[in-house]
DNA sequence: GATGAATGAGTGTTCATTCAT
DNA sequence: TATGAATGAACACTCATTCAT
């Protein structure tokens, strides 16, 4: 069945997610993401410069959409910052929840684009993650946050910490339920791991 | 300049980890492995199965020696179980203090391995984090740990945590050293992020 | 020289019976048959599979049409056993006379195949020396051949007979027509060597 | 178990009767020769120039063999022409009864030697064979041989179809054993296929 | 825009041959 | 002579990308 005119776009993409998710970015093949997203290989290249191109787009798509979200979370006034951080966690497995494979790709093929000359999502990137670092300073400036840790540090490792348990669910989602995952990061960086 | 002889499985292993540091496995060439260890492309062949066990090597030999010192830890009596997973943090950062790329293979290219069939490395990984996981439930019963964290997915976390900062440092060694990042993790684990 | 648009197939296997007669099986270089056959390199792999299948391929379109006129030639009522076996020398004869390079690979790599495990062409040619098998055995019942002959020994000796004639023909085409090739062995078979 | 000094040369020569009998002049490995031979791959360099030469002194030996045995039976006074010609068969038989490798090899390479510039077989190849023009052209004269073949084409015959018969027994010396094959060949050679 | 056949650059791997010991 | 580690040329095959239709 032909996809529908306009939609096809979004085929690829999907068909994209799908395949490097599977795969990872070498060994997918662009004909087995055109074949999957139902369009001729040709079609690939009308919507993006080149295979690069296509895991770019993916990540610049998410990062906007993280981007997007994290807005209206910056700009809430009922919250403090430790809800903020916890929003931040939210905020990120929700964008997954749905989508396992687009969380092994943000996982696995992250570190092909930043090999680039053009890091066209290092902005979103960094702007995310100053965030953390906004919310962990201004933290210790309300009191919530320990005021001895290295905040830039700090927020990566939670942030990798987050992130290799996104993949853990992505590959084995019983055992790691997301919403299990959040729960439990919440309660690391709230409580602490020592008693 | 040829290589001293019997060395060419060591100068073929460093010239890999180098490249595959750099180029990441798909787009490193055995040509240029060799050219860079001094020796033929064909002798790569002398040493190795194919670039796929070339890869594998250099995380057996790895994981190998963390294995290995990781069972001197273990069987330490003078420390407890904080100690011992403070140890297992220094473990790791020495492992790479003086080998960046290597670091950067490891934290990029294992997920090459774990697609394969027969993933030979995951014995030791699998062992390395049931040992975080026997030290974080014998720290709760020591009293040192928080006993409401939930083990599992604990250790997992503090293991991405430490992964993402090691790559950190092995992309900026200046703004995330190496020592800070030991220091910082372990604090971290001690106090935790919030006050 | 680019080739007419659908005769690209056609094009590469002529190109390659040619390759493979001057140079043989493994000295063939499919870059060499591309060129020849005015395709790019890659283009020889949209018809088929690798070397090995494009030898296959070959050869069994060869035994197809030999099947094919074979039938024609076992249906026909109005012929005896000794003038079907001569149909038959006639009709290998046929198949080669305005093409000696198909003729030297038809001689030369038939051993290539038949090493392979899915040896495709033995049907059609187990087929074609049972037919062999049939017209003598027949021809004795017939009363026109010696009774005295081992029929299954006797048409390997006739189809070696031919296919080296053919051989020299192929390499010699003056010293050895093929239409007197052709016709000495009808008349071997006929009158025999001994007075 | 190191092979006898000075035997080395018979032990590579047979042991690469083995290799190209099994595997072909092409998939057939020098390495695997020399290990066969029991000794270093680099030896067989000591006794032949290249691969290439090695199958060609394999071919020289046997057809100095044959060329020797054949003096000896032309030299016979108590023979005619027919039986002499009955003796070239019996010497090429008992050349492979006891050697079906060899065999094979004679059957399936000799095309390659053909192909090369310098063909140092063909004088034995060619006294071989006009031995048999000679035959034939004695044999009418001798009122033997029917006068109305043409004796170079029928030699060839008859060389194709022994060859061919050898090769048969060489694949499956059951259903084709030699002594039967030399037995029903003299058959047809004396009282022709027809009856 | 859409197609998919055609392109051809790129590279892992093999193995005959060499040569230092 | 003998060794076997080392060499490096050679090539089948893949697949991202193009372009005539």
């Amino acid at each position: 069945m032909r996809t529908k005119e306009g939609n096809k776009r979004q085929a690829i993409t999907e068909a994209a997610i799908r395949e490097f998710a599977e795969r990872g970015f070498h060994q997918a093949k662009i004909s087995r993401i055109a074949d999957n997203a139902g369009v001729a290989t040709g079609s690939v290249y009308l919507y993006f410069r080149n295979k690069e191109n296509l895991l770019q787009e993916i990540f610049i798509k998410l990062w906007q959409e993280i981007s997007s979200d994290l807005q209206g979370l910056v700009n809430r006034t009922d919250l403090n910052s430790l809800e903020k951080l916890e929003g931040m966690i939210d905020l990120v497995v929700d964008k997954f929840i749905d989508n396992s494979p687009l969380a092994l790709v943000f996982v696995n093929e992250q570190h092909h684009l930043s090999r680039q000359d053009d890091n066209v999502i290092s902005p979103y990137y960094d702007k995310f993650l100053e965030l953390g670092n906004n919310l962990l300073t201004n933290g210790i400036s309300e009191g919530l946050v320990n005021p001895n840790i290295n905040t830039d540090i700090a927020r990566h490792f939670i942030f990798g910490g987050v992130r290799h348990l996104i993949h853990l669910w992505a590959q084995d989602s019983r055992r790691y339920p997301l919403n299990k995952i959040r729960q439990e990061v919440k309660l690391l960086i709230k409580k602490g791991i020592l008693k």
